[in-house]
DNA sequence: AGAAAAATGATTGAGGTCTATCAAAAAATG
DNA sequence: CATTTTTTGATAGACCTCAATCATTTTTCT
C-alpha cells in the first residue's frame, strides 16, 4: 500500500534515519553498503516519498515558465488565454507560472530569452521550439541547473528537452488531405495550397503529408504548388481572389498555415460556389467561418489540451514520479455540427511574476 | 499570495485559532459575531486551506467509485482500462478506485448498485447512468451521506448529480450527417442507418440530430428507417449483407450504436465498391477497418479524456474547490490518418477494492 | 599506532493543518 | 444572584518530510 514512511524504510533496512534521508535524497556520504540496504528496503516495501509532505516541509513552490511567440497570431492568443486559466486555477497547488513574451521564429531572439531564463531558478519551462543546433547550448545550461525543459506546438532539439507536446504535422496535412479527398472523391479538380513559409517546419510537414496522401488516394485530384503567404492575411486574401476569379476554377482550398481572415473574407465575397476549403486552427473567425459556411472543416492541435498536458508533465517530471497516461495527440477535425460552445473564455486576471 | 495561514487569519480577526478553526471546519459552537469576523478575515487576506496538508494531517485517503456497465462491450472495455490506467497513476496522491460492475442498461440493476453503495463509504461515485426517475432516491440518499456524484458517459437525472461529463449524442449525430454529406454531396442517394434500441437515450438522440442536419443541409439524399440490431453483431451483420445485394445498393451506412464487428465483417465480404460508412467508437476492429478502408469515418468520444476529467472533477468536488477549466467535450472524427498510435494499452494490474 | 577522513546515529525544529482536550471566560437562564 | 450553557482560548500530538547539527563510530591512510 501506500503506507511505508521513510522511518520503515530504515528500520527495515537497519540503519538510522538520518542515513535512510542521507540516501534517498542523495546528500552523500554514504557508504555503498548502506545505500544498497536502503534502497533494498525502498523495493521491498514500496515506499514512495510523500510528495505533499515534502513540499510542505520546505514550503516549496513550484515556479514554471512558458515561452511563447509573441504577435497577434489567434492561435498563440489561445495558447496564452489557456495557460493563464490554468495557471489561476493551479495556483492553490503552490504552482507560480510565468509567459515569456518570445519574438516569434526568431532563432536568436529565442536563444537570448532560454539564456536568460538561467537566472532565475525555474523548477520547469515549456517552450514554443525552433529546430536550430544553435539552442542547444543555452538548453543543455538550464538543463544543468536541474531545470526541466519540454518542448510544446513545436519542437525543440531532440536531445534537449524531456518530452515534446504537440501534433505531428504530418499527420495533421495527411488529415487535411483525406477530408479533402473525401469530399470531392469522383470529382477531381486541382488542389491550390497555402504556406506561411516553407522554412517553417511545420509547414513543410503538413503540406508534404497532403501531398503523399492526395498522390495515393486520390490521383484525379491535382495539388498545385503552394501559394507563399508569410501568415499575412493581406496576401492570402489577394491570392485568393486570383484563384476563385480563374475561368477554370480550382476546387479545393488547403491553407497550411496562418492568416485565415483574409482567405475567409475572399470567400465570403463569392457569390457563385466556393471550392472545398480546408484550414489549420480553431480560432475565433474560422470558428465562425464554419458556422456561415464558408469553410467546410477546421483541423486544430487542442491548444486546451496540450497546455493541459503540459502542465502535468512538467510537475511529474519536477517531483520525478511517474508520467501520467498521455494518449496521442491527434489533430482534431471540426464541422460547424462539433464546434465547442466557447473557443474562448474571457480574460481572466493576469499572473504574477 | 497564497501565503495566509489559519493562524494569520485568527490574529486578524482577533480570534484564537480554535475559534478560527471552528469557523471555517463548521464545528458549531461559535457565536454569530466571531463568525462573521472570521469569514471577513478569509475574504480580507484572501486565505485559502491548504488541502495538501490538511489530508497530510489527517491521513485522509480519495475513495473513488465508478459504475460500469457491465459486458464485452469494446467501448466500455477501454474505458475501464483508462480508469485502471489512471487510478494506477494517482495512488500516490493518495487516491484509491473501485470499478463496480453494473449490469448494463437495467435500472433496478442500477438502483441496486447504487443503494449499495451507501455502506462504503466513498468520497465521490461516477456514473455511468440513466434517465430513470427511480434513481432519485438512492441517488439522493447518497448525496445526503456527503457523496459527490457525476454522471459518466450517459447522464443522471439533472438534480441529483454534480456534474455530467459525456458528449452531446445529438452532436454526435450531426457531425456524422456532416461528414457523410461532406462525403456525398452532389451524389444523392439512400443512407441505411443502424441503432442499438430507440429506448436508448444516446441512441435516439444521435439518430434525430443525424436527420436533422441531412434534412436540412442534403435534401438530396434520403435517410432509411433504422434497423434495431440490439447492439448485436449477428443481426448487424445480415442486415448490412441484405442491404449490400440489393439491386440498388444504398449510398451510405451509418451505425449509431455498437456490434460493429457484424458491419465490417459484411463490408470485408464486398467485391464491389461500398457504401461510405460511419460508426462510432473507436476500437481495435473499428480502427483496423479505417485502416483497411472498410470504413471512411470513426467518431468517438474520447473515453480516456473523459475519464481523466472525472477523476480531475471528482477530486476538484470533494476538496470543494473551484473546478478545473473544462473546454466543451466534442465527439472526435477519426479518419484513417489521424489514429492514435496505441488504442489500448496493455493491461494494468488490478486494483484494490 | 596514530591521525585524518568518512560514515553513521540521534535528535530537533519547521511546515500547515486537523483533532482533541482542558480550562477559562462570557452569555443566557431561572 | 446563582447556575447552567455557550463560547472562547491555549495547547499539544499527529501526519511525513526536509534540513541541519552534533556526537560517535568505523574506515582509511601514513
Amino acid at each position: 500500500m501506500s503506507g511505508a514512511t521513510l522511518s520503515d524504510v530504515a528500520h527495515a533496512a537497519g540503519v538510522s534515519y538520518a542515513t535512510a534521508d542521507r540516501v534517498v535524497n542523495k546528500r552523500g556520504n554514504v557508504a555503498q553498503k548502506s545505500i544498497d540496504k536502503v534502497h533494498d528496503a525502498v523495493a521491498r516495501l514500496g515506499y514512495v516519498r510523500n510528495i505533499a509532505a515534502a513540499n510542505l516541509s520546505r514550503k516549496h513552490v513550484y515556479r514554471l515558465a512558458f515561452l511563447i511567440p509573441t504577435g497577434s497570431n489567434a492561435f498563440f492568443l489561445r495558447v496564452r488565454e489557456q495557460i493563464l486559466q490554468t495557471a489561476r486555477h493551479v495556483r492553490v497547488d503552490s504552482v507560480t507560472v510565468d509567459i515569456v513574451d518570445v519574438p516569434a521564429f526568431s532563432v536568436d531572439a529565442l536563444h537570448s530569452c532560454i539564456g536568460q531564463l538561467t537566472g532565475y531558478d525555474f523548477d520547469g519551462v515549456a517552450i514554443v521550439g525552433l529546430q536550430s543546433s544553435a539552442l542547444e547550448q543555452p538548453l543543455a545550461d538550464l538543463r544543468a541547473r536541474g531545470v526541466e525543459v519540454i518542448g510544446l506546438v513545436s519542437d525543440l532539439p531532440k536531445e534537449f528537452r524531456s518530452a515534446y507536446i504537440g501534433i505531428d504535422n504530418a499527420v495533421a496535412g495527411r488529415t487535411a488531405a483525406r477530408m479533402t479527398g473525401l469530399g470531392n472523391r469522383d470529382r477531381g479538380g486541382e488542389i491550390q495550397t497555402f504556406v506561411g513559409s516553407l522554412d517553417a517546419r511545420d509547414h513543410a510537414e503538413r503540406l508534404q503529408g497532403f501531398r503523399d496522401v492526395i498522390a495515393a488516394d486520390y490521383p484525379q485530384m491535382t495539388v498545385l504548388d503552394p501559394i507563399l503567404t508569410k501568415d499575412d492575411p493581406t496576401v492570402l486574401r489577394d491570392a485568393a481572389r486570383h484563384a476563385l476569379r480563374a475561368e477554370r476554377p480550382v476546387s479545393a482550398f488547403y491553407n497550411v498555415g496562418a492568416g485565415n481572415v483574409g482567405l475567409i473574407e475572399a470567400i465570403r465575397e463569392t457569390t457563385s460556389s466556393r471550392p472545398f476549403c480546408v484550414v489549420h486552427e480553431l480560432v475565433a473567425h474560422s470558428k465562425q467561418a464554419l458556422i456561415d459556411n464558408h469553410i467546410d472543416l477546421v483541423i486544430d492541435q487542442r491548444p486546451d489540451v496540450e497546455v493541459n498536458r503540459a502542465f502535468a508533465l512538467l510537475r511529474a517530471l519536477i517531483d520525478e514520479r511517474e508520467l501520467p497516461p498521455m494518449p496521442d495527440l491527434v489533430p482534431t477535425i471540426y464541422v460547424r455540427d462539433n464546434l465547442p460552445a466557447e473557443t474562448f473564455k474571457p480574460a481572466m486576471e493576469t499572473q504574477t511574476t
